[in-house]
DNA sequence: AAGTAATAGATGTAATTGCAACTAGTTTTT
DNA sequence: AAAAACTAGTTGCAATTACATCTATTACTT
């Protein structure tokens, strides 16, 4: 580990971090303009939206978020208490259980799509190539 | 925006967003496993130690790190009591404060760099190559 | 110079997060 | 099959963060 590149390691992990939670910060703030909740509640919504049968096992939810299992925990409470997901009981694992999407959460996820998609294109995309874009996607997966 | 580059962006985006987070809290749980405070910390002792005289306003701080202000001013609270950091009234301006930093903050700080720079090398710069830190480098300081 | 607007930073209070412990159920070991 | 170890998800409580408001001071306007 030469000086140098100690250096180039630095600069870019300070780039990585500042340049993540500008944009991510902005994009948020689009969001809230409009009166939409958190960038957090989009994930949950857009994961069951995606799961057969519009449903996932707390776990596996928990898995594709990052978030801690305590915190998912109240998440799921918040939303549900606002009628966007429900929770099932699982027969097969009695511990366990289902977060389901309800109608009002896929109507929600349907209105902050474009809002979102715009403000994605307006805070982060817009400012890089699609050569440029594919490069980064590259790099950044290997984290 | 064709479908095709909007699925582009969306797919970067993800990435960003979420290698940012995984490497975040991978270094970050490398300094707590060591008794170190969160980064944010490492952050002000940074910034602080950087400009002249060991001190800044508030105010230039609150620019540097991106946090808003009431949450700087607890932020400094909480390291203040730690004595870390001191502050300092204002004689130009009556309403601003300086922050700086102490001599206990110098030393913790130094005794963070080592334990923080090989948990960005081992999480996040060993996994490329150092053209590749260059790029990615350039890249995200568009954003 | 008086009055209004703007800025620096702090503070009260509510919402969210983090951490540890807990309950209930499942799996593994002996 | 009983005991021990593990997993799923929740809950209590403390720490942090967000949001709105407040105070003191400075800058602008007329």
């Amino acid at each position: 580990m030469t000086q140098k590149s100690q250096q180039l390691a630095a600069t870019a992990w300070a780039r990585l971090i500042r340049a993540q939670r500008t944009a991510l910060e902005k994009v948020e703030q689009d969001l809230k303009e409009e009166d939409f909740p958190p960038l957090v509640w989009y994930d949950v919504l857009l994961e069951l939206e995606r799961a057969p049968e519009g449903m996932l096992r707390h776990r596996a939810l928990n898995d594709e978020m990052l978030l801690p299992k305590h915190n998912l925990t109240r998440l799921i409470d918040r939303m549900e208490k606002q009628g966007l997901v429900c929770r099932k009981s699982c027969n097969i694992d009695k511990r366990g259980s289902f977060v389901c999407i309800l109608e009002k959460g896929k109507k929600l996820r349907n209105k902050m799509w474009p809002v979102y998609e715009k403000a994605i294109e307006r805070h982060f995309a817009g400012k890089f190539s699609s050569n440029e874009l594919n490069m980064l996607a590259d790099l950044l997966a290997r984290l």
